[in-house]
DNA sequence: AATATACTCCCCTAAAATAGCGAGCCATTT
DNA sequence: AAATGGCTCGCTATTTTAGGGGAGTATATT
């Protein structure tokens, strides 16, 4: 049995936020890496790290706004495959400050990041990063990128099962109409238009978008927009 | 080397949206299943699929807007993990009809999905079903359920390639008033509190508005804040 | 040193969105 | 048979947003 078997065995006894922390820490040993990280920016609306990153770091990361400048963010979501950080352009003013500091705080000079897409619009990124030179990193990552890649999936799931609440929300069931008219709002078409194209009156428009902005509890339109887009209960 | 190893391998030789349905039909005589399905229900805007059902059924799919009622799709798009259809609610009074046309036009009884998030807000389904008995089909699932996460990947990686620009697009960059704004309008503040929260007038909230409009090339503000939710310029 | 980009502020008017009230028809579920 | 929920239409009023101008400072980038 490979350690990423072996790992994702020990994953299904994982019971508390705390134990992913632990397996985190267990990765960090086992691949013999200088850190690993968990990073899912929202989980139903709530952040959630689990990683190896010192305290201080961390702080000065969020002290600092770096999710701002750190280009690994920025390329991840904008990109499906994992992503090497030797692929990145480091070259911008606030990157290379960002590096300085990162490189500073004990952060590996190599590094490899998976954007992790989950349900509801989530999205998170599975780290693993170490000191090394070129060539030997290009041969760690190939050997055990895929095994990171179902690693990163199982943690995203526990993580999710862990935090989030699982019940089904009876309020985001929205009418056949409902998604119609949120859907052509969502790409831009004003109310008279979307009546025009649903063969509707503004009246009765409007009386879909109220009812879905009540049922998606949201404060307005863009508001309602922007939920539903994010549990997908609009299809682009 | 195993049948998945050996897959990705070809994989890379690709070099057009045929070839994808080709790799899609060795899928299916390889692993000896009914159907496999890659359905990107948008790359780029556009959708792209490649699969083994018959074009009567793709079509009737379509045409009775099957979408709507199809339980993988409402499932998995709000799901992490691969789906089994026998997790399923088949129910509903819309579902169950779907069910039996599906079963009439060649669709196994038995059927494993696997949601697919990419950039940009991208969803695609990866399925594989089959003909089989519950505990056969338990016995395949699990011994082929990792491949398959694996072959998805890399189908979507390749159909990405092929079917979307992939240049930056000089217009999506943000600069991070702009960004400040669209998040919190996408969380339903309205003008009035962002300028209170961000402490700037309204006026100048109104230009940051503006000039992301017209970045993202949107129509009115629910547009842009849709575009900017999608393409994860806005982090949650 | 020059050009571009980000950030800030101000005027105006017309259009659109929100919010409250009402009603009837049809299908599905209980 | 009754109840629920979806779909359709109407009115009035107030608040909010969109779109058209213009203008200055500071910070990058080239």
């Amino acid at each position: 049995m490979s350690r990423m078997e072996a790992f994702i065995g020990q994953l299904e006894h994982v019971k508390t936020p705390t134990d992913i922390q632990s397996m985190i820490e267990a990765l960090q040993s086992t691949y013999s890496v200088s850190n690993v990280v968990y990073h899912a920016l929202n989980l139903d609306d709530q952040p959630f790290a689990a990683l190896t990153y010192t305290e201080d770091w961390m702080q000065q990361y969020q002290g600092q706004k770096f999710i701002r400048v750190d280009p690994v963010v920025k390329r991840a979501t904008q990109q499906f495959h994992p992503l090497d950080w030797n692929k990145l352009d480091w070259s911008s003013r606030g990157s290379t400050a960002f590096l300085g500091e990162a490189i500073n705080a004990g952060v590996g000079n190599q590094g490899l990041s998976m954007p992790i897409r989950g349900r509801n619009g989530q999205f998170a990124l599975f780290t693993i990063n170490n000191e090394d030179n070129d060539a030997s990193w290009a041969k760690f990552v190939k050997e055990n990128q895929r095994d990171m890649l179902l690693i990163s999936h199982h943690i995203h799931q526990k993580a999710n099962e862990l935090m989030c609440r699982q019940e089904e929300d009876i309020y985001t069931k929205l009418s056949m109409r409902e998604v119609d008219v949120l859907t052509w709002l969502a790409r831009g078409l004003s109310r008279a238009s979307v009546a025009e194209k649903l063969q509707i009156s503004e009246h009765t428009l409007r009386v879909y978008i109220d009812t879905s902005r009540h049922k998606l509890r949201a404060l307005n339109l863009v508001h309602a927009v922007s939920i539903a887009q994010s549990k997908l209960l609009i299809l682009p």
